[in-house]
RNA sequence: GCCGAUGUAGCUCAGCUGGCUAGAGCAGCUGAUUUGUAAUCAGCAGGUCGUGGGUUCGAGUCCCUCCAUCGGCUCCA
């Protein structure tokens, strides 16, 4: 006999070689039937396998995070198995769960796979399925799992067996299909009832761009068909909130093939929201002790020489601007960090004036590749909130805690409360991709982790992920359909004012070298703004809309009254306007409801003659009779209770 | 940049296997209506079918080039 302790703490006493599946029945026979994973000590094991020594034991079912990853990955098999038995002679490569489902990477060689085979193959995938075929991991030898791949020609099996030691191969099988896995699987197939093909997609063998390109197919999977229906339709719901769709609707911006890819242009009302956004941000940057600087949008290319950032990225950018003389080049400039360090040279400091913090909404210019252009996300010109602090060492980690408030403030003050604060380090392997000495880069990396630490962030560490001049703390916010965007950024950079030849003068009469502190709390206008679209669905915290009140007169009749009120209204620096077509009531309050304006006011007769408003809230209905004055002040409070003071 | 898909009016879309002057709804314009909390009625106008080439008696429809967009990959100072 052995014991299992369980999550609650009990301790259960079963029978040497008895599985988790065992141990769940002799629970209950209901939660052995859910039953779909489990962790034995911390590590992932089968529903079926033997328990040989005393533990504890986690069951799983579909609706934790460990009871999906193990269902969508045993999906990836029969999915697979799928492919396979419709294209005779693929490849398959890997195929993991990831957050919403599961992809298999493969090689169809001659074939391709489009849209209209899906159906084909999600019929296959569950006519398998419905075979409950037990999905069992069995050992195998270095030299036969090398075996079985050669034969097939499979490159890539081989590859990724070499890399594995002899001993710990396994091969997981289900009905006639073997594939190398390391398990996590659910007892059978026939517990997929519901699958669905979601797209089809190119991608580099191992993620590198000089590899084999792969065809990958994503799909998700569910123990329910309803399950699947509603995830669908969730989905659909995301779409609505895309901010390429909102920002088309609500006029905030667009694009022009004629004025060229990834270069925005921006309609009045998105130009006054980003206006807004813009001197909210000053306000509070003022209070913190920044200083605005303007710089110009092209700098000679010795000044990204100097910068590092010509060798690291001039093969890629938007290439240099000639003029009539010769040898003379202009780069578009792609960022503002070299400038403002100019604008730091222009006159020598004692570390009395120091910290310095100069800021500019700079806009930049990136040649990012074409396929990476995603509306008003990833484009090739933008505007960063951009500034740059120059310190001394010693008051590094107070700025850097300063700036992180600016950040949180600016998070809070616009309803980002679901957010991940990303540590961006060097990659552990390869420091050649960076520049500067070790000793400063250990440098800026611990002020990053203490300063996050002290701040009581809760940060992920991602390794890698580091500027080529210095670590980063990222401010990651989810969109609509769950991608991951940097939206407000922190750098310490230790480069930089080296090669800028940055100086103050110390205490000690001698000659020293500032720190740089980069940061940018919205990232850039363009990103912020469209993931603030998605967060709301276009219903911005009322001080940013570009319109916050509608007057919608009964008839013509009421059209004075309508001005006189709307005139009352922009006295006390509210947007409104009227809408003045000889519409039916219904119509006006429909078309304000559609344009997301937040306040309708209807005056007719009644009001006219009482000098009130009858007020309508967007998405809330009607709300009633009242005096102008106090409407006035139900939106001034509205406005200072979104609008947070730093 | 790479893989796959898409591109018809300002917007959303129809147009079957190539066949007369390319359709609809919404938006727009004109007129009627003067309206009380999510769409009043009628009329009009609007498209070199993304671009350039090709196949054909004939191309929105088939083929190729390029451009743009979408889903991914790679990249993101």
């Amino acid at each position: 006999m052995i014991k299992i302790t369980l999550p609650d703490g009990s301790i259960k006493e079963v029978a040497k070689n008895s599985t988790p599946f065992d141990v769940a029945r002799s629970i209950s026979e209901g939660l052995a039937r859910v039953i779909i994973s489990a962790k034995f000590n911390g590590t992932t094991v089968e529903t079926v396998t033997p328990l040989t020594t005393d533990g504890s034991l986690v069951l799983y079912t579909f609706d934790s995070p460990e009871g999906k990853n193990a269902f969508w990955h045993s999906s990836a098999h029969v999915l697979a198995q799928a492919v396979q038995e419709l294209y005779p002679g693929v490849k398959l490569t890997i195929g993991p769960a990831i957050e919403n489902g599961f992809y298999y990477d493969l090689d169809l060689g001659e074939n391709s796979i489009s849209e209209n085979d899906f159906p084909a193959i999600e019929k296959k995938f569950l006519e398998l399925a419905r075979g409950k075929h037990a999905f069992q991991l069995r050992a195998v030898s270095k030299a036969d799992a090398l075996a079985k791949y050669q034969a097939e020609g499979n490159e890539f099996k081989v590859e990724l067996i070499e890399n594995l030691a002899d001993g710990e191969i396994t091969f997981c099988d289900h009905s006639d299909f073997t594939d190398l896995c390391r398990g996590g699987h659910i007892p059978h197939t026939g517990l997929i009832k519901a699958v669905k093909v979601m797209s089809a997609a190119g991608a580099y063998w191992r993620g590198d761009e000089k590899n084999k390109q792969l065809t990958r197919l994503y799909g998700v999977s569910f123990p329910k068909q309803k399950m699947l229906t509603e995830h669908l339709a969730l989905l659909e719901e995301a779409k609505k909130r895309d901010h390429r769709k909102l920002g088309k609707e609500l006029e905030l911006f667009t694009f022009s093939q004629k004025v060229g890819q990834g270069l925005p242009l921006w309609l009045p009302k998105g130009a006054a929201l980003r206006e807004r956004l813009e001197q909210f941000l000053k306000k509070a940057q003022k209070k913190a002790g920044y200083e605005m600087v303007m710089t110009p949008h092209i700098g000679q290319k010795e000044l990204y020489v100097t910068s590092g950032h010509y060798e690291k990225y001039g093969e890629d950018s938007f290439q240099p601007i000639k003029t009539p003389k010769m040898d003379e080049e202009f780069l578009l400039k792609p960022m503002n960090c070299p400038h403002h360090c100019e604008v730091y040279n222009y006159k020598p400091y004692s570390y009395k004036d120091l910290p310095k913090r100069f800021a500019e909404f700079g806009t930049v210019y990136r040649y990012e590749q074409s396929g990476e252009l995603h509306g008003m996300t990833r484009v090739r010109s933008f505007t960063q909130d951009d500034a740059h602090i120059f310190c001394t060492p010693e008051q590094l980690d107070q700025e850097f805690k300063d700036v992180i408030d600016l950040v949180l403030y600016v998070f809070k003050a616009l309803g980002f409360e679901d957010f991940t604060a990303q540590v961006s380090l060097r990659d552990k392997e390869n420091h050649d991709k960076y520049i500067g000495s070790d000793e400063n880069w250990d440098k800026a990396e611990q002020a990053i982790i203490n300063a996050s630490a002290e701040k009581g962030l809760k940060t992920v560490v991602e390794y890698g992920e580091a500027a080529f001049y210095g670590p980063k703390l990222d401010f990651m916010v989810k969109d609509a359909l769950g991608r991951s965007w940097q939206l407000g950024t922190i750098q310490v950079d230790y480069n930089l004012p080296e090669r800028f030849d940055l100086t103050y003068k110390g205490a000690d009469n001698a000659s020293h070298r500032p720190v740089m502190i980069h940061r940018a709390p919205f990232g850039s206008m363009e990103r912020f703004i469209a993931v603030l679209l998605e967060h709301t669905g276009g219903n911005f915290p009322l001080w940013l809309m570009p319109e916050q009140v509608i007057i919608l007169p009964i008839s013509d009749k009421y059209q004075k009254y309508a001005k006189k009120v709307s005139e009352l209204l922009e006295n006390s620096e509210i947007r409104a306007l009227i809408d003045s077509r000889s519409e039916k009531t219904g119509r006006k309050i429909r078309d304000a409801e559609v344009k997301k304006i937040p306040y309708m006011i209807i005056v007719g007769e009644k009001e006219e003659g009482e000098g009130t408003v009858s007020i309508r809230k967007h998405g809330e209905g009607d709300l009633g009779s009242f005096s102008i004055e106090a409407f006035i002040k139900l939106v001034q409070e509205e406005v200072n209770s979104t609008l947070v003071q730093f």
